[in-house]
DNA sequence: ACATTGACCGGTT
DNA sequence: AAACCGGCCAATG
C-alpha cells in the first residue's frame, strides 16, 4: 500500500533519481554520468542516465554532468556547455575537458591523491 | 513481443 | 595507445 510511494524517489524510476541529483549540483561543479549512476545503485547503468538527459527535462542543469574522464558529453551541445560551464568558474584543462581533479562534486577523496 | 539504439564506463585484447 | 566488448535499463520501430 503506502510502502510503494515510498520508493519514488530512490528506486522507482532511474531517471527520477537522476534528475533529483543534478538538480542539487552545487555551483561550479560537475559530475560524470556514471557517478550518478553510482548514487542510485547501478554502477553500470551510467548509460540509463545519459538517456535520461537526452530527454533533457526542465530545469535540469544537464550541462553539469560529463564524462568520468572530463571530456564533455552531450554530442552537439558539448562545445557549447564548455561555454557555459566556463562561465560557472570551472576549470578546464588545455585539452579542452573540465578538470574534475578540482571540479568534481560529492567524492571521496580518500583515494588515489597522486596515485 | 522482439530487436535495435542510446549525452557511458571500465576492463580486455 | 587504440579498438572491442559486455553491462545496465528504457524507449522506439
Amino acid at each position: 500500500m503506502a510502502k510503494q510511494n515510498q520508493e519514488n524517489q530512490e528506486s522507482s524510476s532511474f531517471f527520477a533519481g537522476v534528475y533529483q541529483i543534478v538538480a542539487q549540483i552545487p555551483f561550479g561543479k560537475v559530475i560524470s554520468y556514471g557517478q550518478i549512476a553510482w548514487m542510485l545503485g547501478k554502477p553500470r547503468a551510467a548509460r540509463m542516465v545519459g538517456w535520461a538527459m537526452r530527454r533533457c527535462p526542465d530545469g535540469l542543469p544537464w550541462q553539469r554532468v560529463v564524462m568520468a574522464d572530463g571530456t564533455l558529453a552531450g554530442g552537439p551541445y558539448a562545445d557549447l556547455r564548455r561555454e557555459l560551464l566556463k562561465a560557472e568558474g570551472v576549470a578546464f584543462l588545455p585539452d579542452g575537458r573540465v578538470d574534475m581533479d578540482a571540479c568534481r562534486w560529492e567524492l571521496f577523496r580518500t583515494e588515489t591523491p597522486q596515485k
